[in-house]
DNA sequence: GCGATATGATTGCATTGACAACTATCTGGG
DNA sequence: CCCAGATAGTTGTCAATGCAATCATATCGC
């Protein structure tokens, strides 16, 4: 507290807020680049959603929204993109017409082999001459702040 | 790596990028409703150009945009939107017609005494219960990572 | 002093994202 | 069986963001 606040002065370098939006903007662009250097036409976020159908194909919207922790409308217009480029599919859900059954398309799943192997130097990249405790460290303390704010 | 990756498989849960996102999101979801709540109508991205502003008024696009770790654009169009609702005003620089110096209204100056409270608040909310060394090493961290892309 | 180049700022375009409103469909109470 | 309320999804609006392009002004080399 007393490292982000000095009286009413505030020391932004030091605020984990700041912090947290830096360092995810600058890994998202760093992918963005890394996947369009690749020819890969896909945003981090689009990874994500696939990331999701590899495990488990044929999810809803909603599902795809609380997995990925974004919200429904976005979720919505991301699927949008991604349909428009030929990753994915929706269908109409037989056991309930509200719902929409999200599905691979054939270069959805193909893509898999291209992207995993670029994911994974990215990874390499960024936790380079980080301790193993520390990076648990992190993941514990961000995970806590998360229930913090629920 | 391996807790990230297994074969081809991700564990999105524990990738790093993936908590940032999301912890960056709660926080910046949660500060919004709290500066609503007290009848701020401000943003989380202006609160932090306000706060460069109230350590020294008078500072460039440019500088704003670096120091708050957005691109100029953006930063261009959050001064956009504060102008609009008074809360800055941008001159020509008189030693450099290209640049423009972006001061404080009194309304921008007097907010500082509202909305650090808030602030303060918050940091103390989310830092809840976490022990101040994994609070360092995750800023440790976080700043080595940024560094390693950069 | 002039032209090439660099720099500061803005604008255009597309995506992500939050929130509210809306449509379609389902489910439960009567 | 029908209506009220819940749920799934989409659309509208607005702000934040990245990238490319543009415009104005400065600066550097000759």
């Amino acid at each position: 507290m007393r490292d982000q606040f000095d009286g009413d002065q505030i020391i932004l370098e030091n605020a984990l807020p700041f912090l947290l939006h830096g360092v995810y903007q600058r890994i998202r662009g760093v992918t963005y680049r890394e996947f369009h250097r690749h020819g890969l036409e896909i945003t981090p976020e689009q990874w994500i959603v696939l990331a999701r159908l590899w495990q488990r194909d044929g999810r809803s919207v909603s599902e795809l929204s609380e997995s990925t922790l974004r919200d429904r409308p976005t979720m919505s217009r991301i699927l949008d993109s991604m349909e428009k480029t030929g990753l994915v599919a929706r269908s109409v859900d037989r056991e309930d017409a509200r719902s929409r059954v999200v599905t691979l398309t054939r270069e959805g799943k193909a893509l898999r082999k291209k992207l995993v192997p670029v994911a994974m130097e990215l990874v390499a990249r960024l936790e380079a001459g980080i301790p193993e405790i520390d990076l648990l460290t992190t993941r514990r303390t961000l995970r806590r702040i998360f229930e913090n704010l629920s």
